[in-house]
DNA sequence: ATACCACTCCCATAATTATGGTATCGTAGA
DNA sequence: TCTACGATACCATAATTATGGGAGTGGTAT
């Protein structure tokens, strides 16, 4: 039984390329191929694919949120994103939302196929980098930087707040306190985090 | 400078094969190699390694333990696991103990060293197969506020970056326009979530 | 062709946040 | 006892962010 495929690429040229790459091999069969991403749900619904290629970077809805709804949608269905560089971050990202994998727009044909396979039978293709971020979250989930450490319990509070996105003014009301104290202990938590905002004392604080 | 590496494999001959392989590499310096981890601790101290090739199963005390222990230690050593199956349950349980991947023995010397290489420029190198099983364990964060998804390509990226706890100017720079646009898709996003600051909007952004 | 949308850019004014001081109070240690 | 530190509070001056305008481009859809 052939591996059903179907593409989501804005690049037409690339598009063609991959599409005539999968028509070619009898052990795939290309299923649909697609400009942009807004009814993957239908299509996906209506061509059965047994692996999906995905742009991460479509327009008007990039491919990470609509990989998050047919991975809920369509579970058994295999998502690989394609990606131009090797942006980490959104590859991380695509993979958290239920991605099986990416390749490199610049991967060979011979990879390429040998990726899909690879995920249909149910591995993950993915380079050493993005595999390295991945498997750092959930060890490392207790490698709380040392300077969190530092901080006494109010700063800590005070900085679980402003982490829920409350303002000084609404920090102060929680807490009970003045909007000047709370200044003082964001102060502090600056000093000791070494940061000189909000969200970056955010960022850090949720690792 | 070249990269020192230290061995653990019981099998003396492989053992053997793999401190020739190492030592014959200008780019790679032979610091020990062992048949058991009873002393990983020391050696490693003592040696200054900076990526470990560890059998996963070693008399007496099995290589997980010690890289279990390593890696508290010695947060900035990595840990390549050596298998001689594709044992993915073991393989596993190593990468959560805080291996950086894996190789299986029957690897070439080529990808050998090419692994190391890997591993010590901050990669992860495993399988597919063992990478599914990694990605698996993320949880599935559903509940995705449908405000979310009305977010434009862009304006997610801009979301992304001030998450990250960049400021305005910083997210301008990376994403390459101008603070002005910035301040625009900022707007948007505002209005999508129904927020008025970053904070906040990062927050439903973290879920 | 026209209307819409995503994306880009600029200006002006408010509001909030950032930074650097200073100061009181209570409590745990030296 | 004296010191250190956590917690509280205030003021003044930058710097950044928030809000509300306007405006042009390119692509898509009706």
């Amino acid at each position: 039984m052939a591996i059903r495929v179907a593409i989501y690429e804005d690049n037409q040229p690339l598009r063609e390329a991959l599409s005539a790459l999968i028509t070619d091999e009898d052990d795939y069969t290309l299923v649909g191929a697609f400009g942009d991403c807004l009814h993957a749900s239908d299509q996906t619904y209506r061509l059965q694919p047994d692996v999906v290629l995905m742009d991460i970077d479509l327009p008007g809805r990039d491919g990470i949120q609509a990989v998050t709804g047919l991975h809920r949608e369509f579970p058994n269905v295999d998502v690989l994103m394609l990606t131009v560089f090797d942006d980490d971050d959104r590859v991380f990202r695509a993979l958290c939302a239920g991605a099986s994998g990416y390749l490199l727009k610049q991967t060979t044909p011979d990879q390429i196929l040998e990726a899909i396979q690879s995920v249909y039978a149910g591995g993950a293709p993915m380079t050493p980098s993005i595999a390295r971020k991945v498997i750092q979250t959930f060890p490392t989930k207790i490698g709380h930087s040392a300077d969190l450490e530092q901080l006494t319990t109010r700063e800590s509070q005070v900085l679980q707040q402003l982490a829920k996105g409350l303002s000084y003014k609404m920090v102060a009301n929680e807490l009970s306190i003045s909007v000047e104290t709370v200044r003082t202990h964001i102060k502090r938590i600056y000093e000791k985090l070494h940061v000189h905002s909000v969200t970056e004392a955010v960022a850090k604080y949720r690792g």
